[in-house]
DNA sequence: TTAATTCGTAATCACAATAGCTACAGTTAG
DNA sequence: CTAACTGTAGCTATTGTGATTACGAATTAA
């Protein structure tokens, strides 16, 4: 089970749904942010770092400092956040087998393309939201999945 | 990012393929099956527990034990593996934001809606293979993902 | 019956990832 | 200069995963 418990994206997507809400307010510091959130002010500007980078956000020191949106909140899908965040890293996880396993050989190739196909199905239903959906908490609904319940 | 490194899901479908390709050959035993998914034969026994509760497949003790599919490869897909070892555990990890901040509450509610159907869009992804097809290594084609290159 | 084999499971250990926390250097506004 | 921020580097606590050992129960072969 997949099942992380990292939470970086959820704080992600809330800080970014936060600054949203301010973005008339000017800049808002990470102790503001991990408040409400609730997590260590630290380690919220270690998840923004990589959003900085991307152009999703900007950030400045001082005393009027701190973080803003960069860019309309429309424009940032959770499929952005979530790559930014996930890296290279696989969806589900695979397992090293036996190399002179001919059966382990296989079952890694194939493993390894359904895992492609996964976080692709993934980015896909994530692609349909953004920041801006998240404030307005209209969620578009789900799509009816084919071959499911 | 979900990321585990929790390999139970790709260490049951190696096992599952490994008892498909020796159908006619009876059962295996965990030993077996440990050395070719390289992972101990206590933890193979550990990750076919639910398998055998769901009736994937079935165990015996003693002698000339081990393990046996118990229905065809083909009737076994992904998805229903994934299921069973996934539980309820969440796909996109969630955080605990402070419950006194209302965008939090907001978000809190967006991320699990969304949470669900990346759920299902994972399962419905799955849904498209059996333990057969990572046999034959036909795995079928990705499907093209509406609003994705 | 006895011995060998194999599952079932509990207990313990090692390792890695996550996140909390402290500390401090660098920037900026006033 | 000083106060308020970010940017990082450490260190620690907690947790999840899986290896390992151990032992009991079930089954088969002799």
């Amino acid at each position: 089970m997949p099942s992380s418990k990292n939470t970086q994206f959820a704080v992600a997507v809330h800080v970014l749904t936060y600054l949203a809400g301010q973005a008339e307010g000017g800049p808002v510091s990470s102790d503001e942010l991990s408040a409400s959130t609730n997590v260590n002010p630290v380690h919220v500007r270690r998840v923004l770092g990589p959003l900085r980078e991307a152009g999703l956000v900007c950030s400045r020191p001082g005393v009027h400092g701190g973080w803003e949106l960069a860019r309309p909140a429309g424009d940032i899908t959770l499929a952005r956040v979530w790559r930014l965040l996930q890296g290279d890293d696989q969806v589900l996880g695979l397992h090293g087998p036996n190399p002179d396993c001919p059966v382990g050989r296989g079952v890694q190739r194939s493993l390894t393309a359904i895992d492609g196909a996964v976080a692709e199905a993934v980015a896909a239903e994530l692609e349909r939201s953004t920041v801006q959906d998240v404030l307005t908490r209209e969620v578009r609904g789900a799509r009816p999945v084919p071959g499911q319940a």
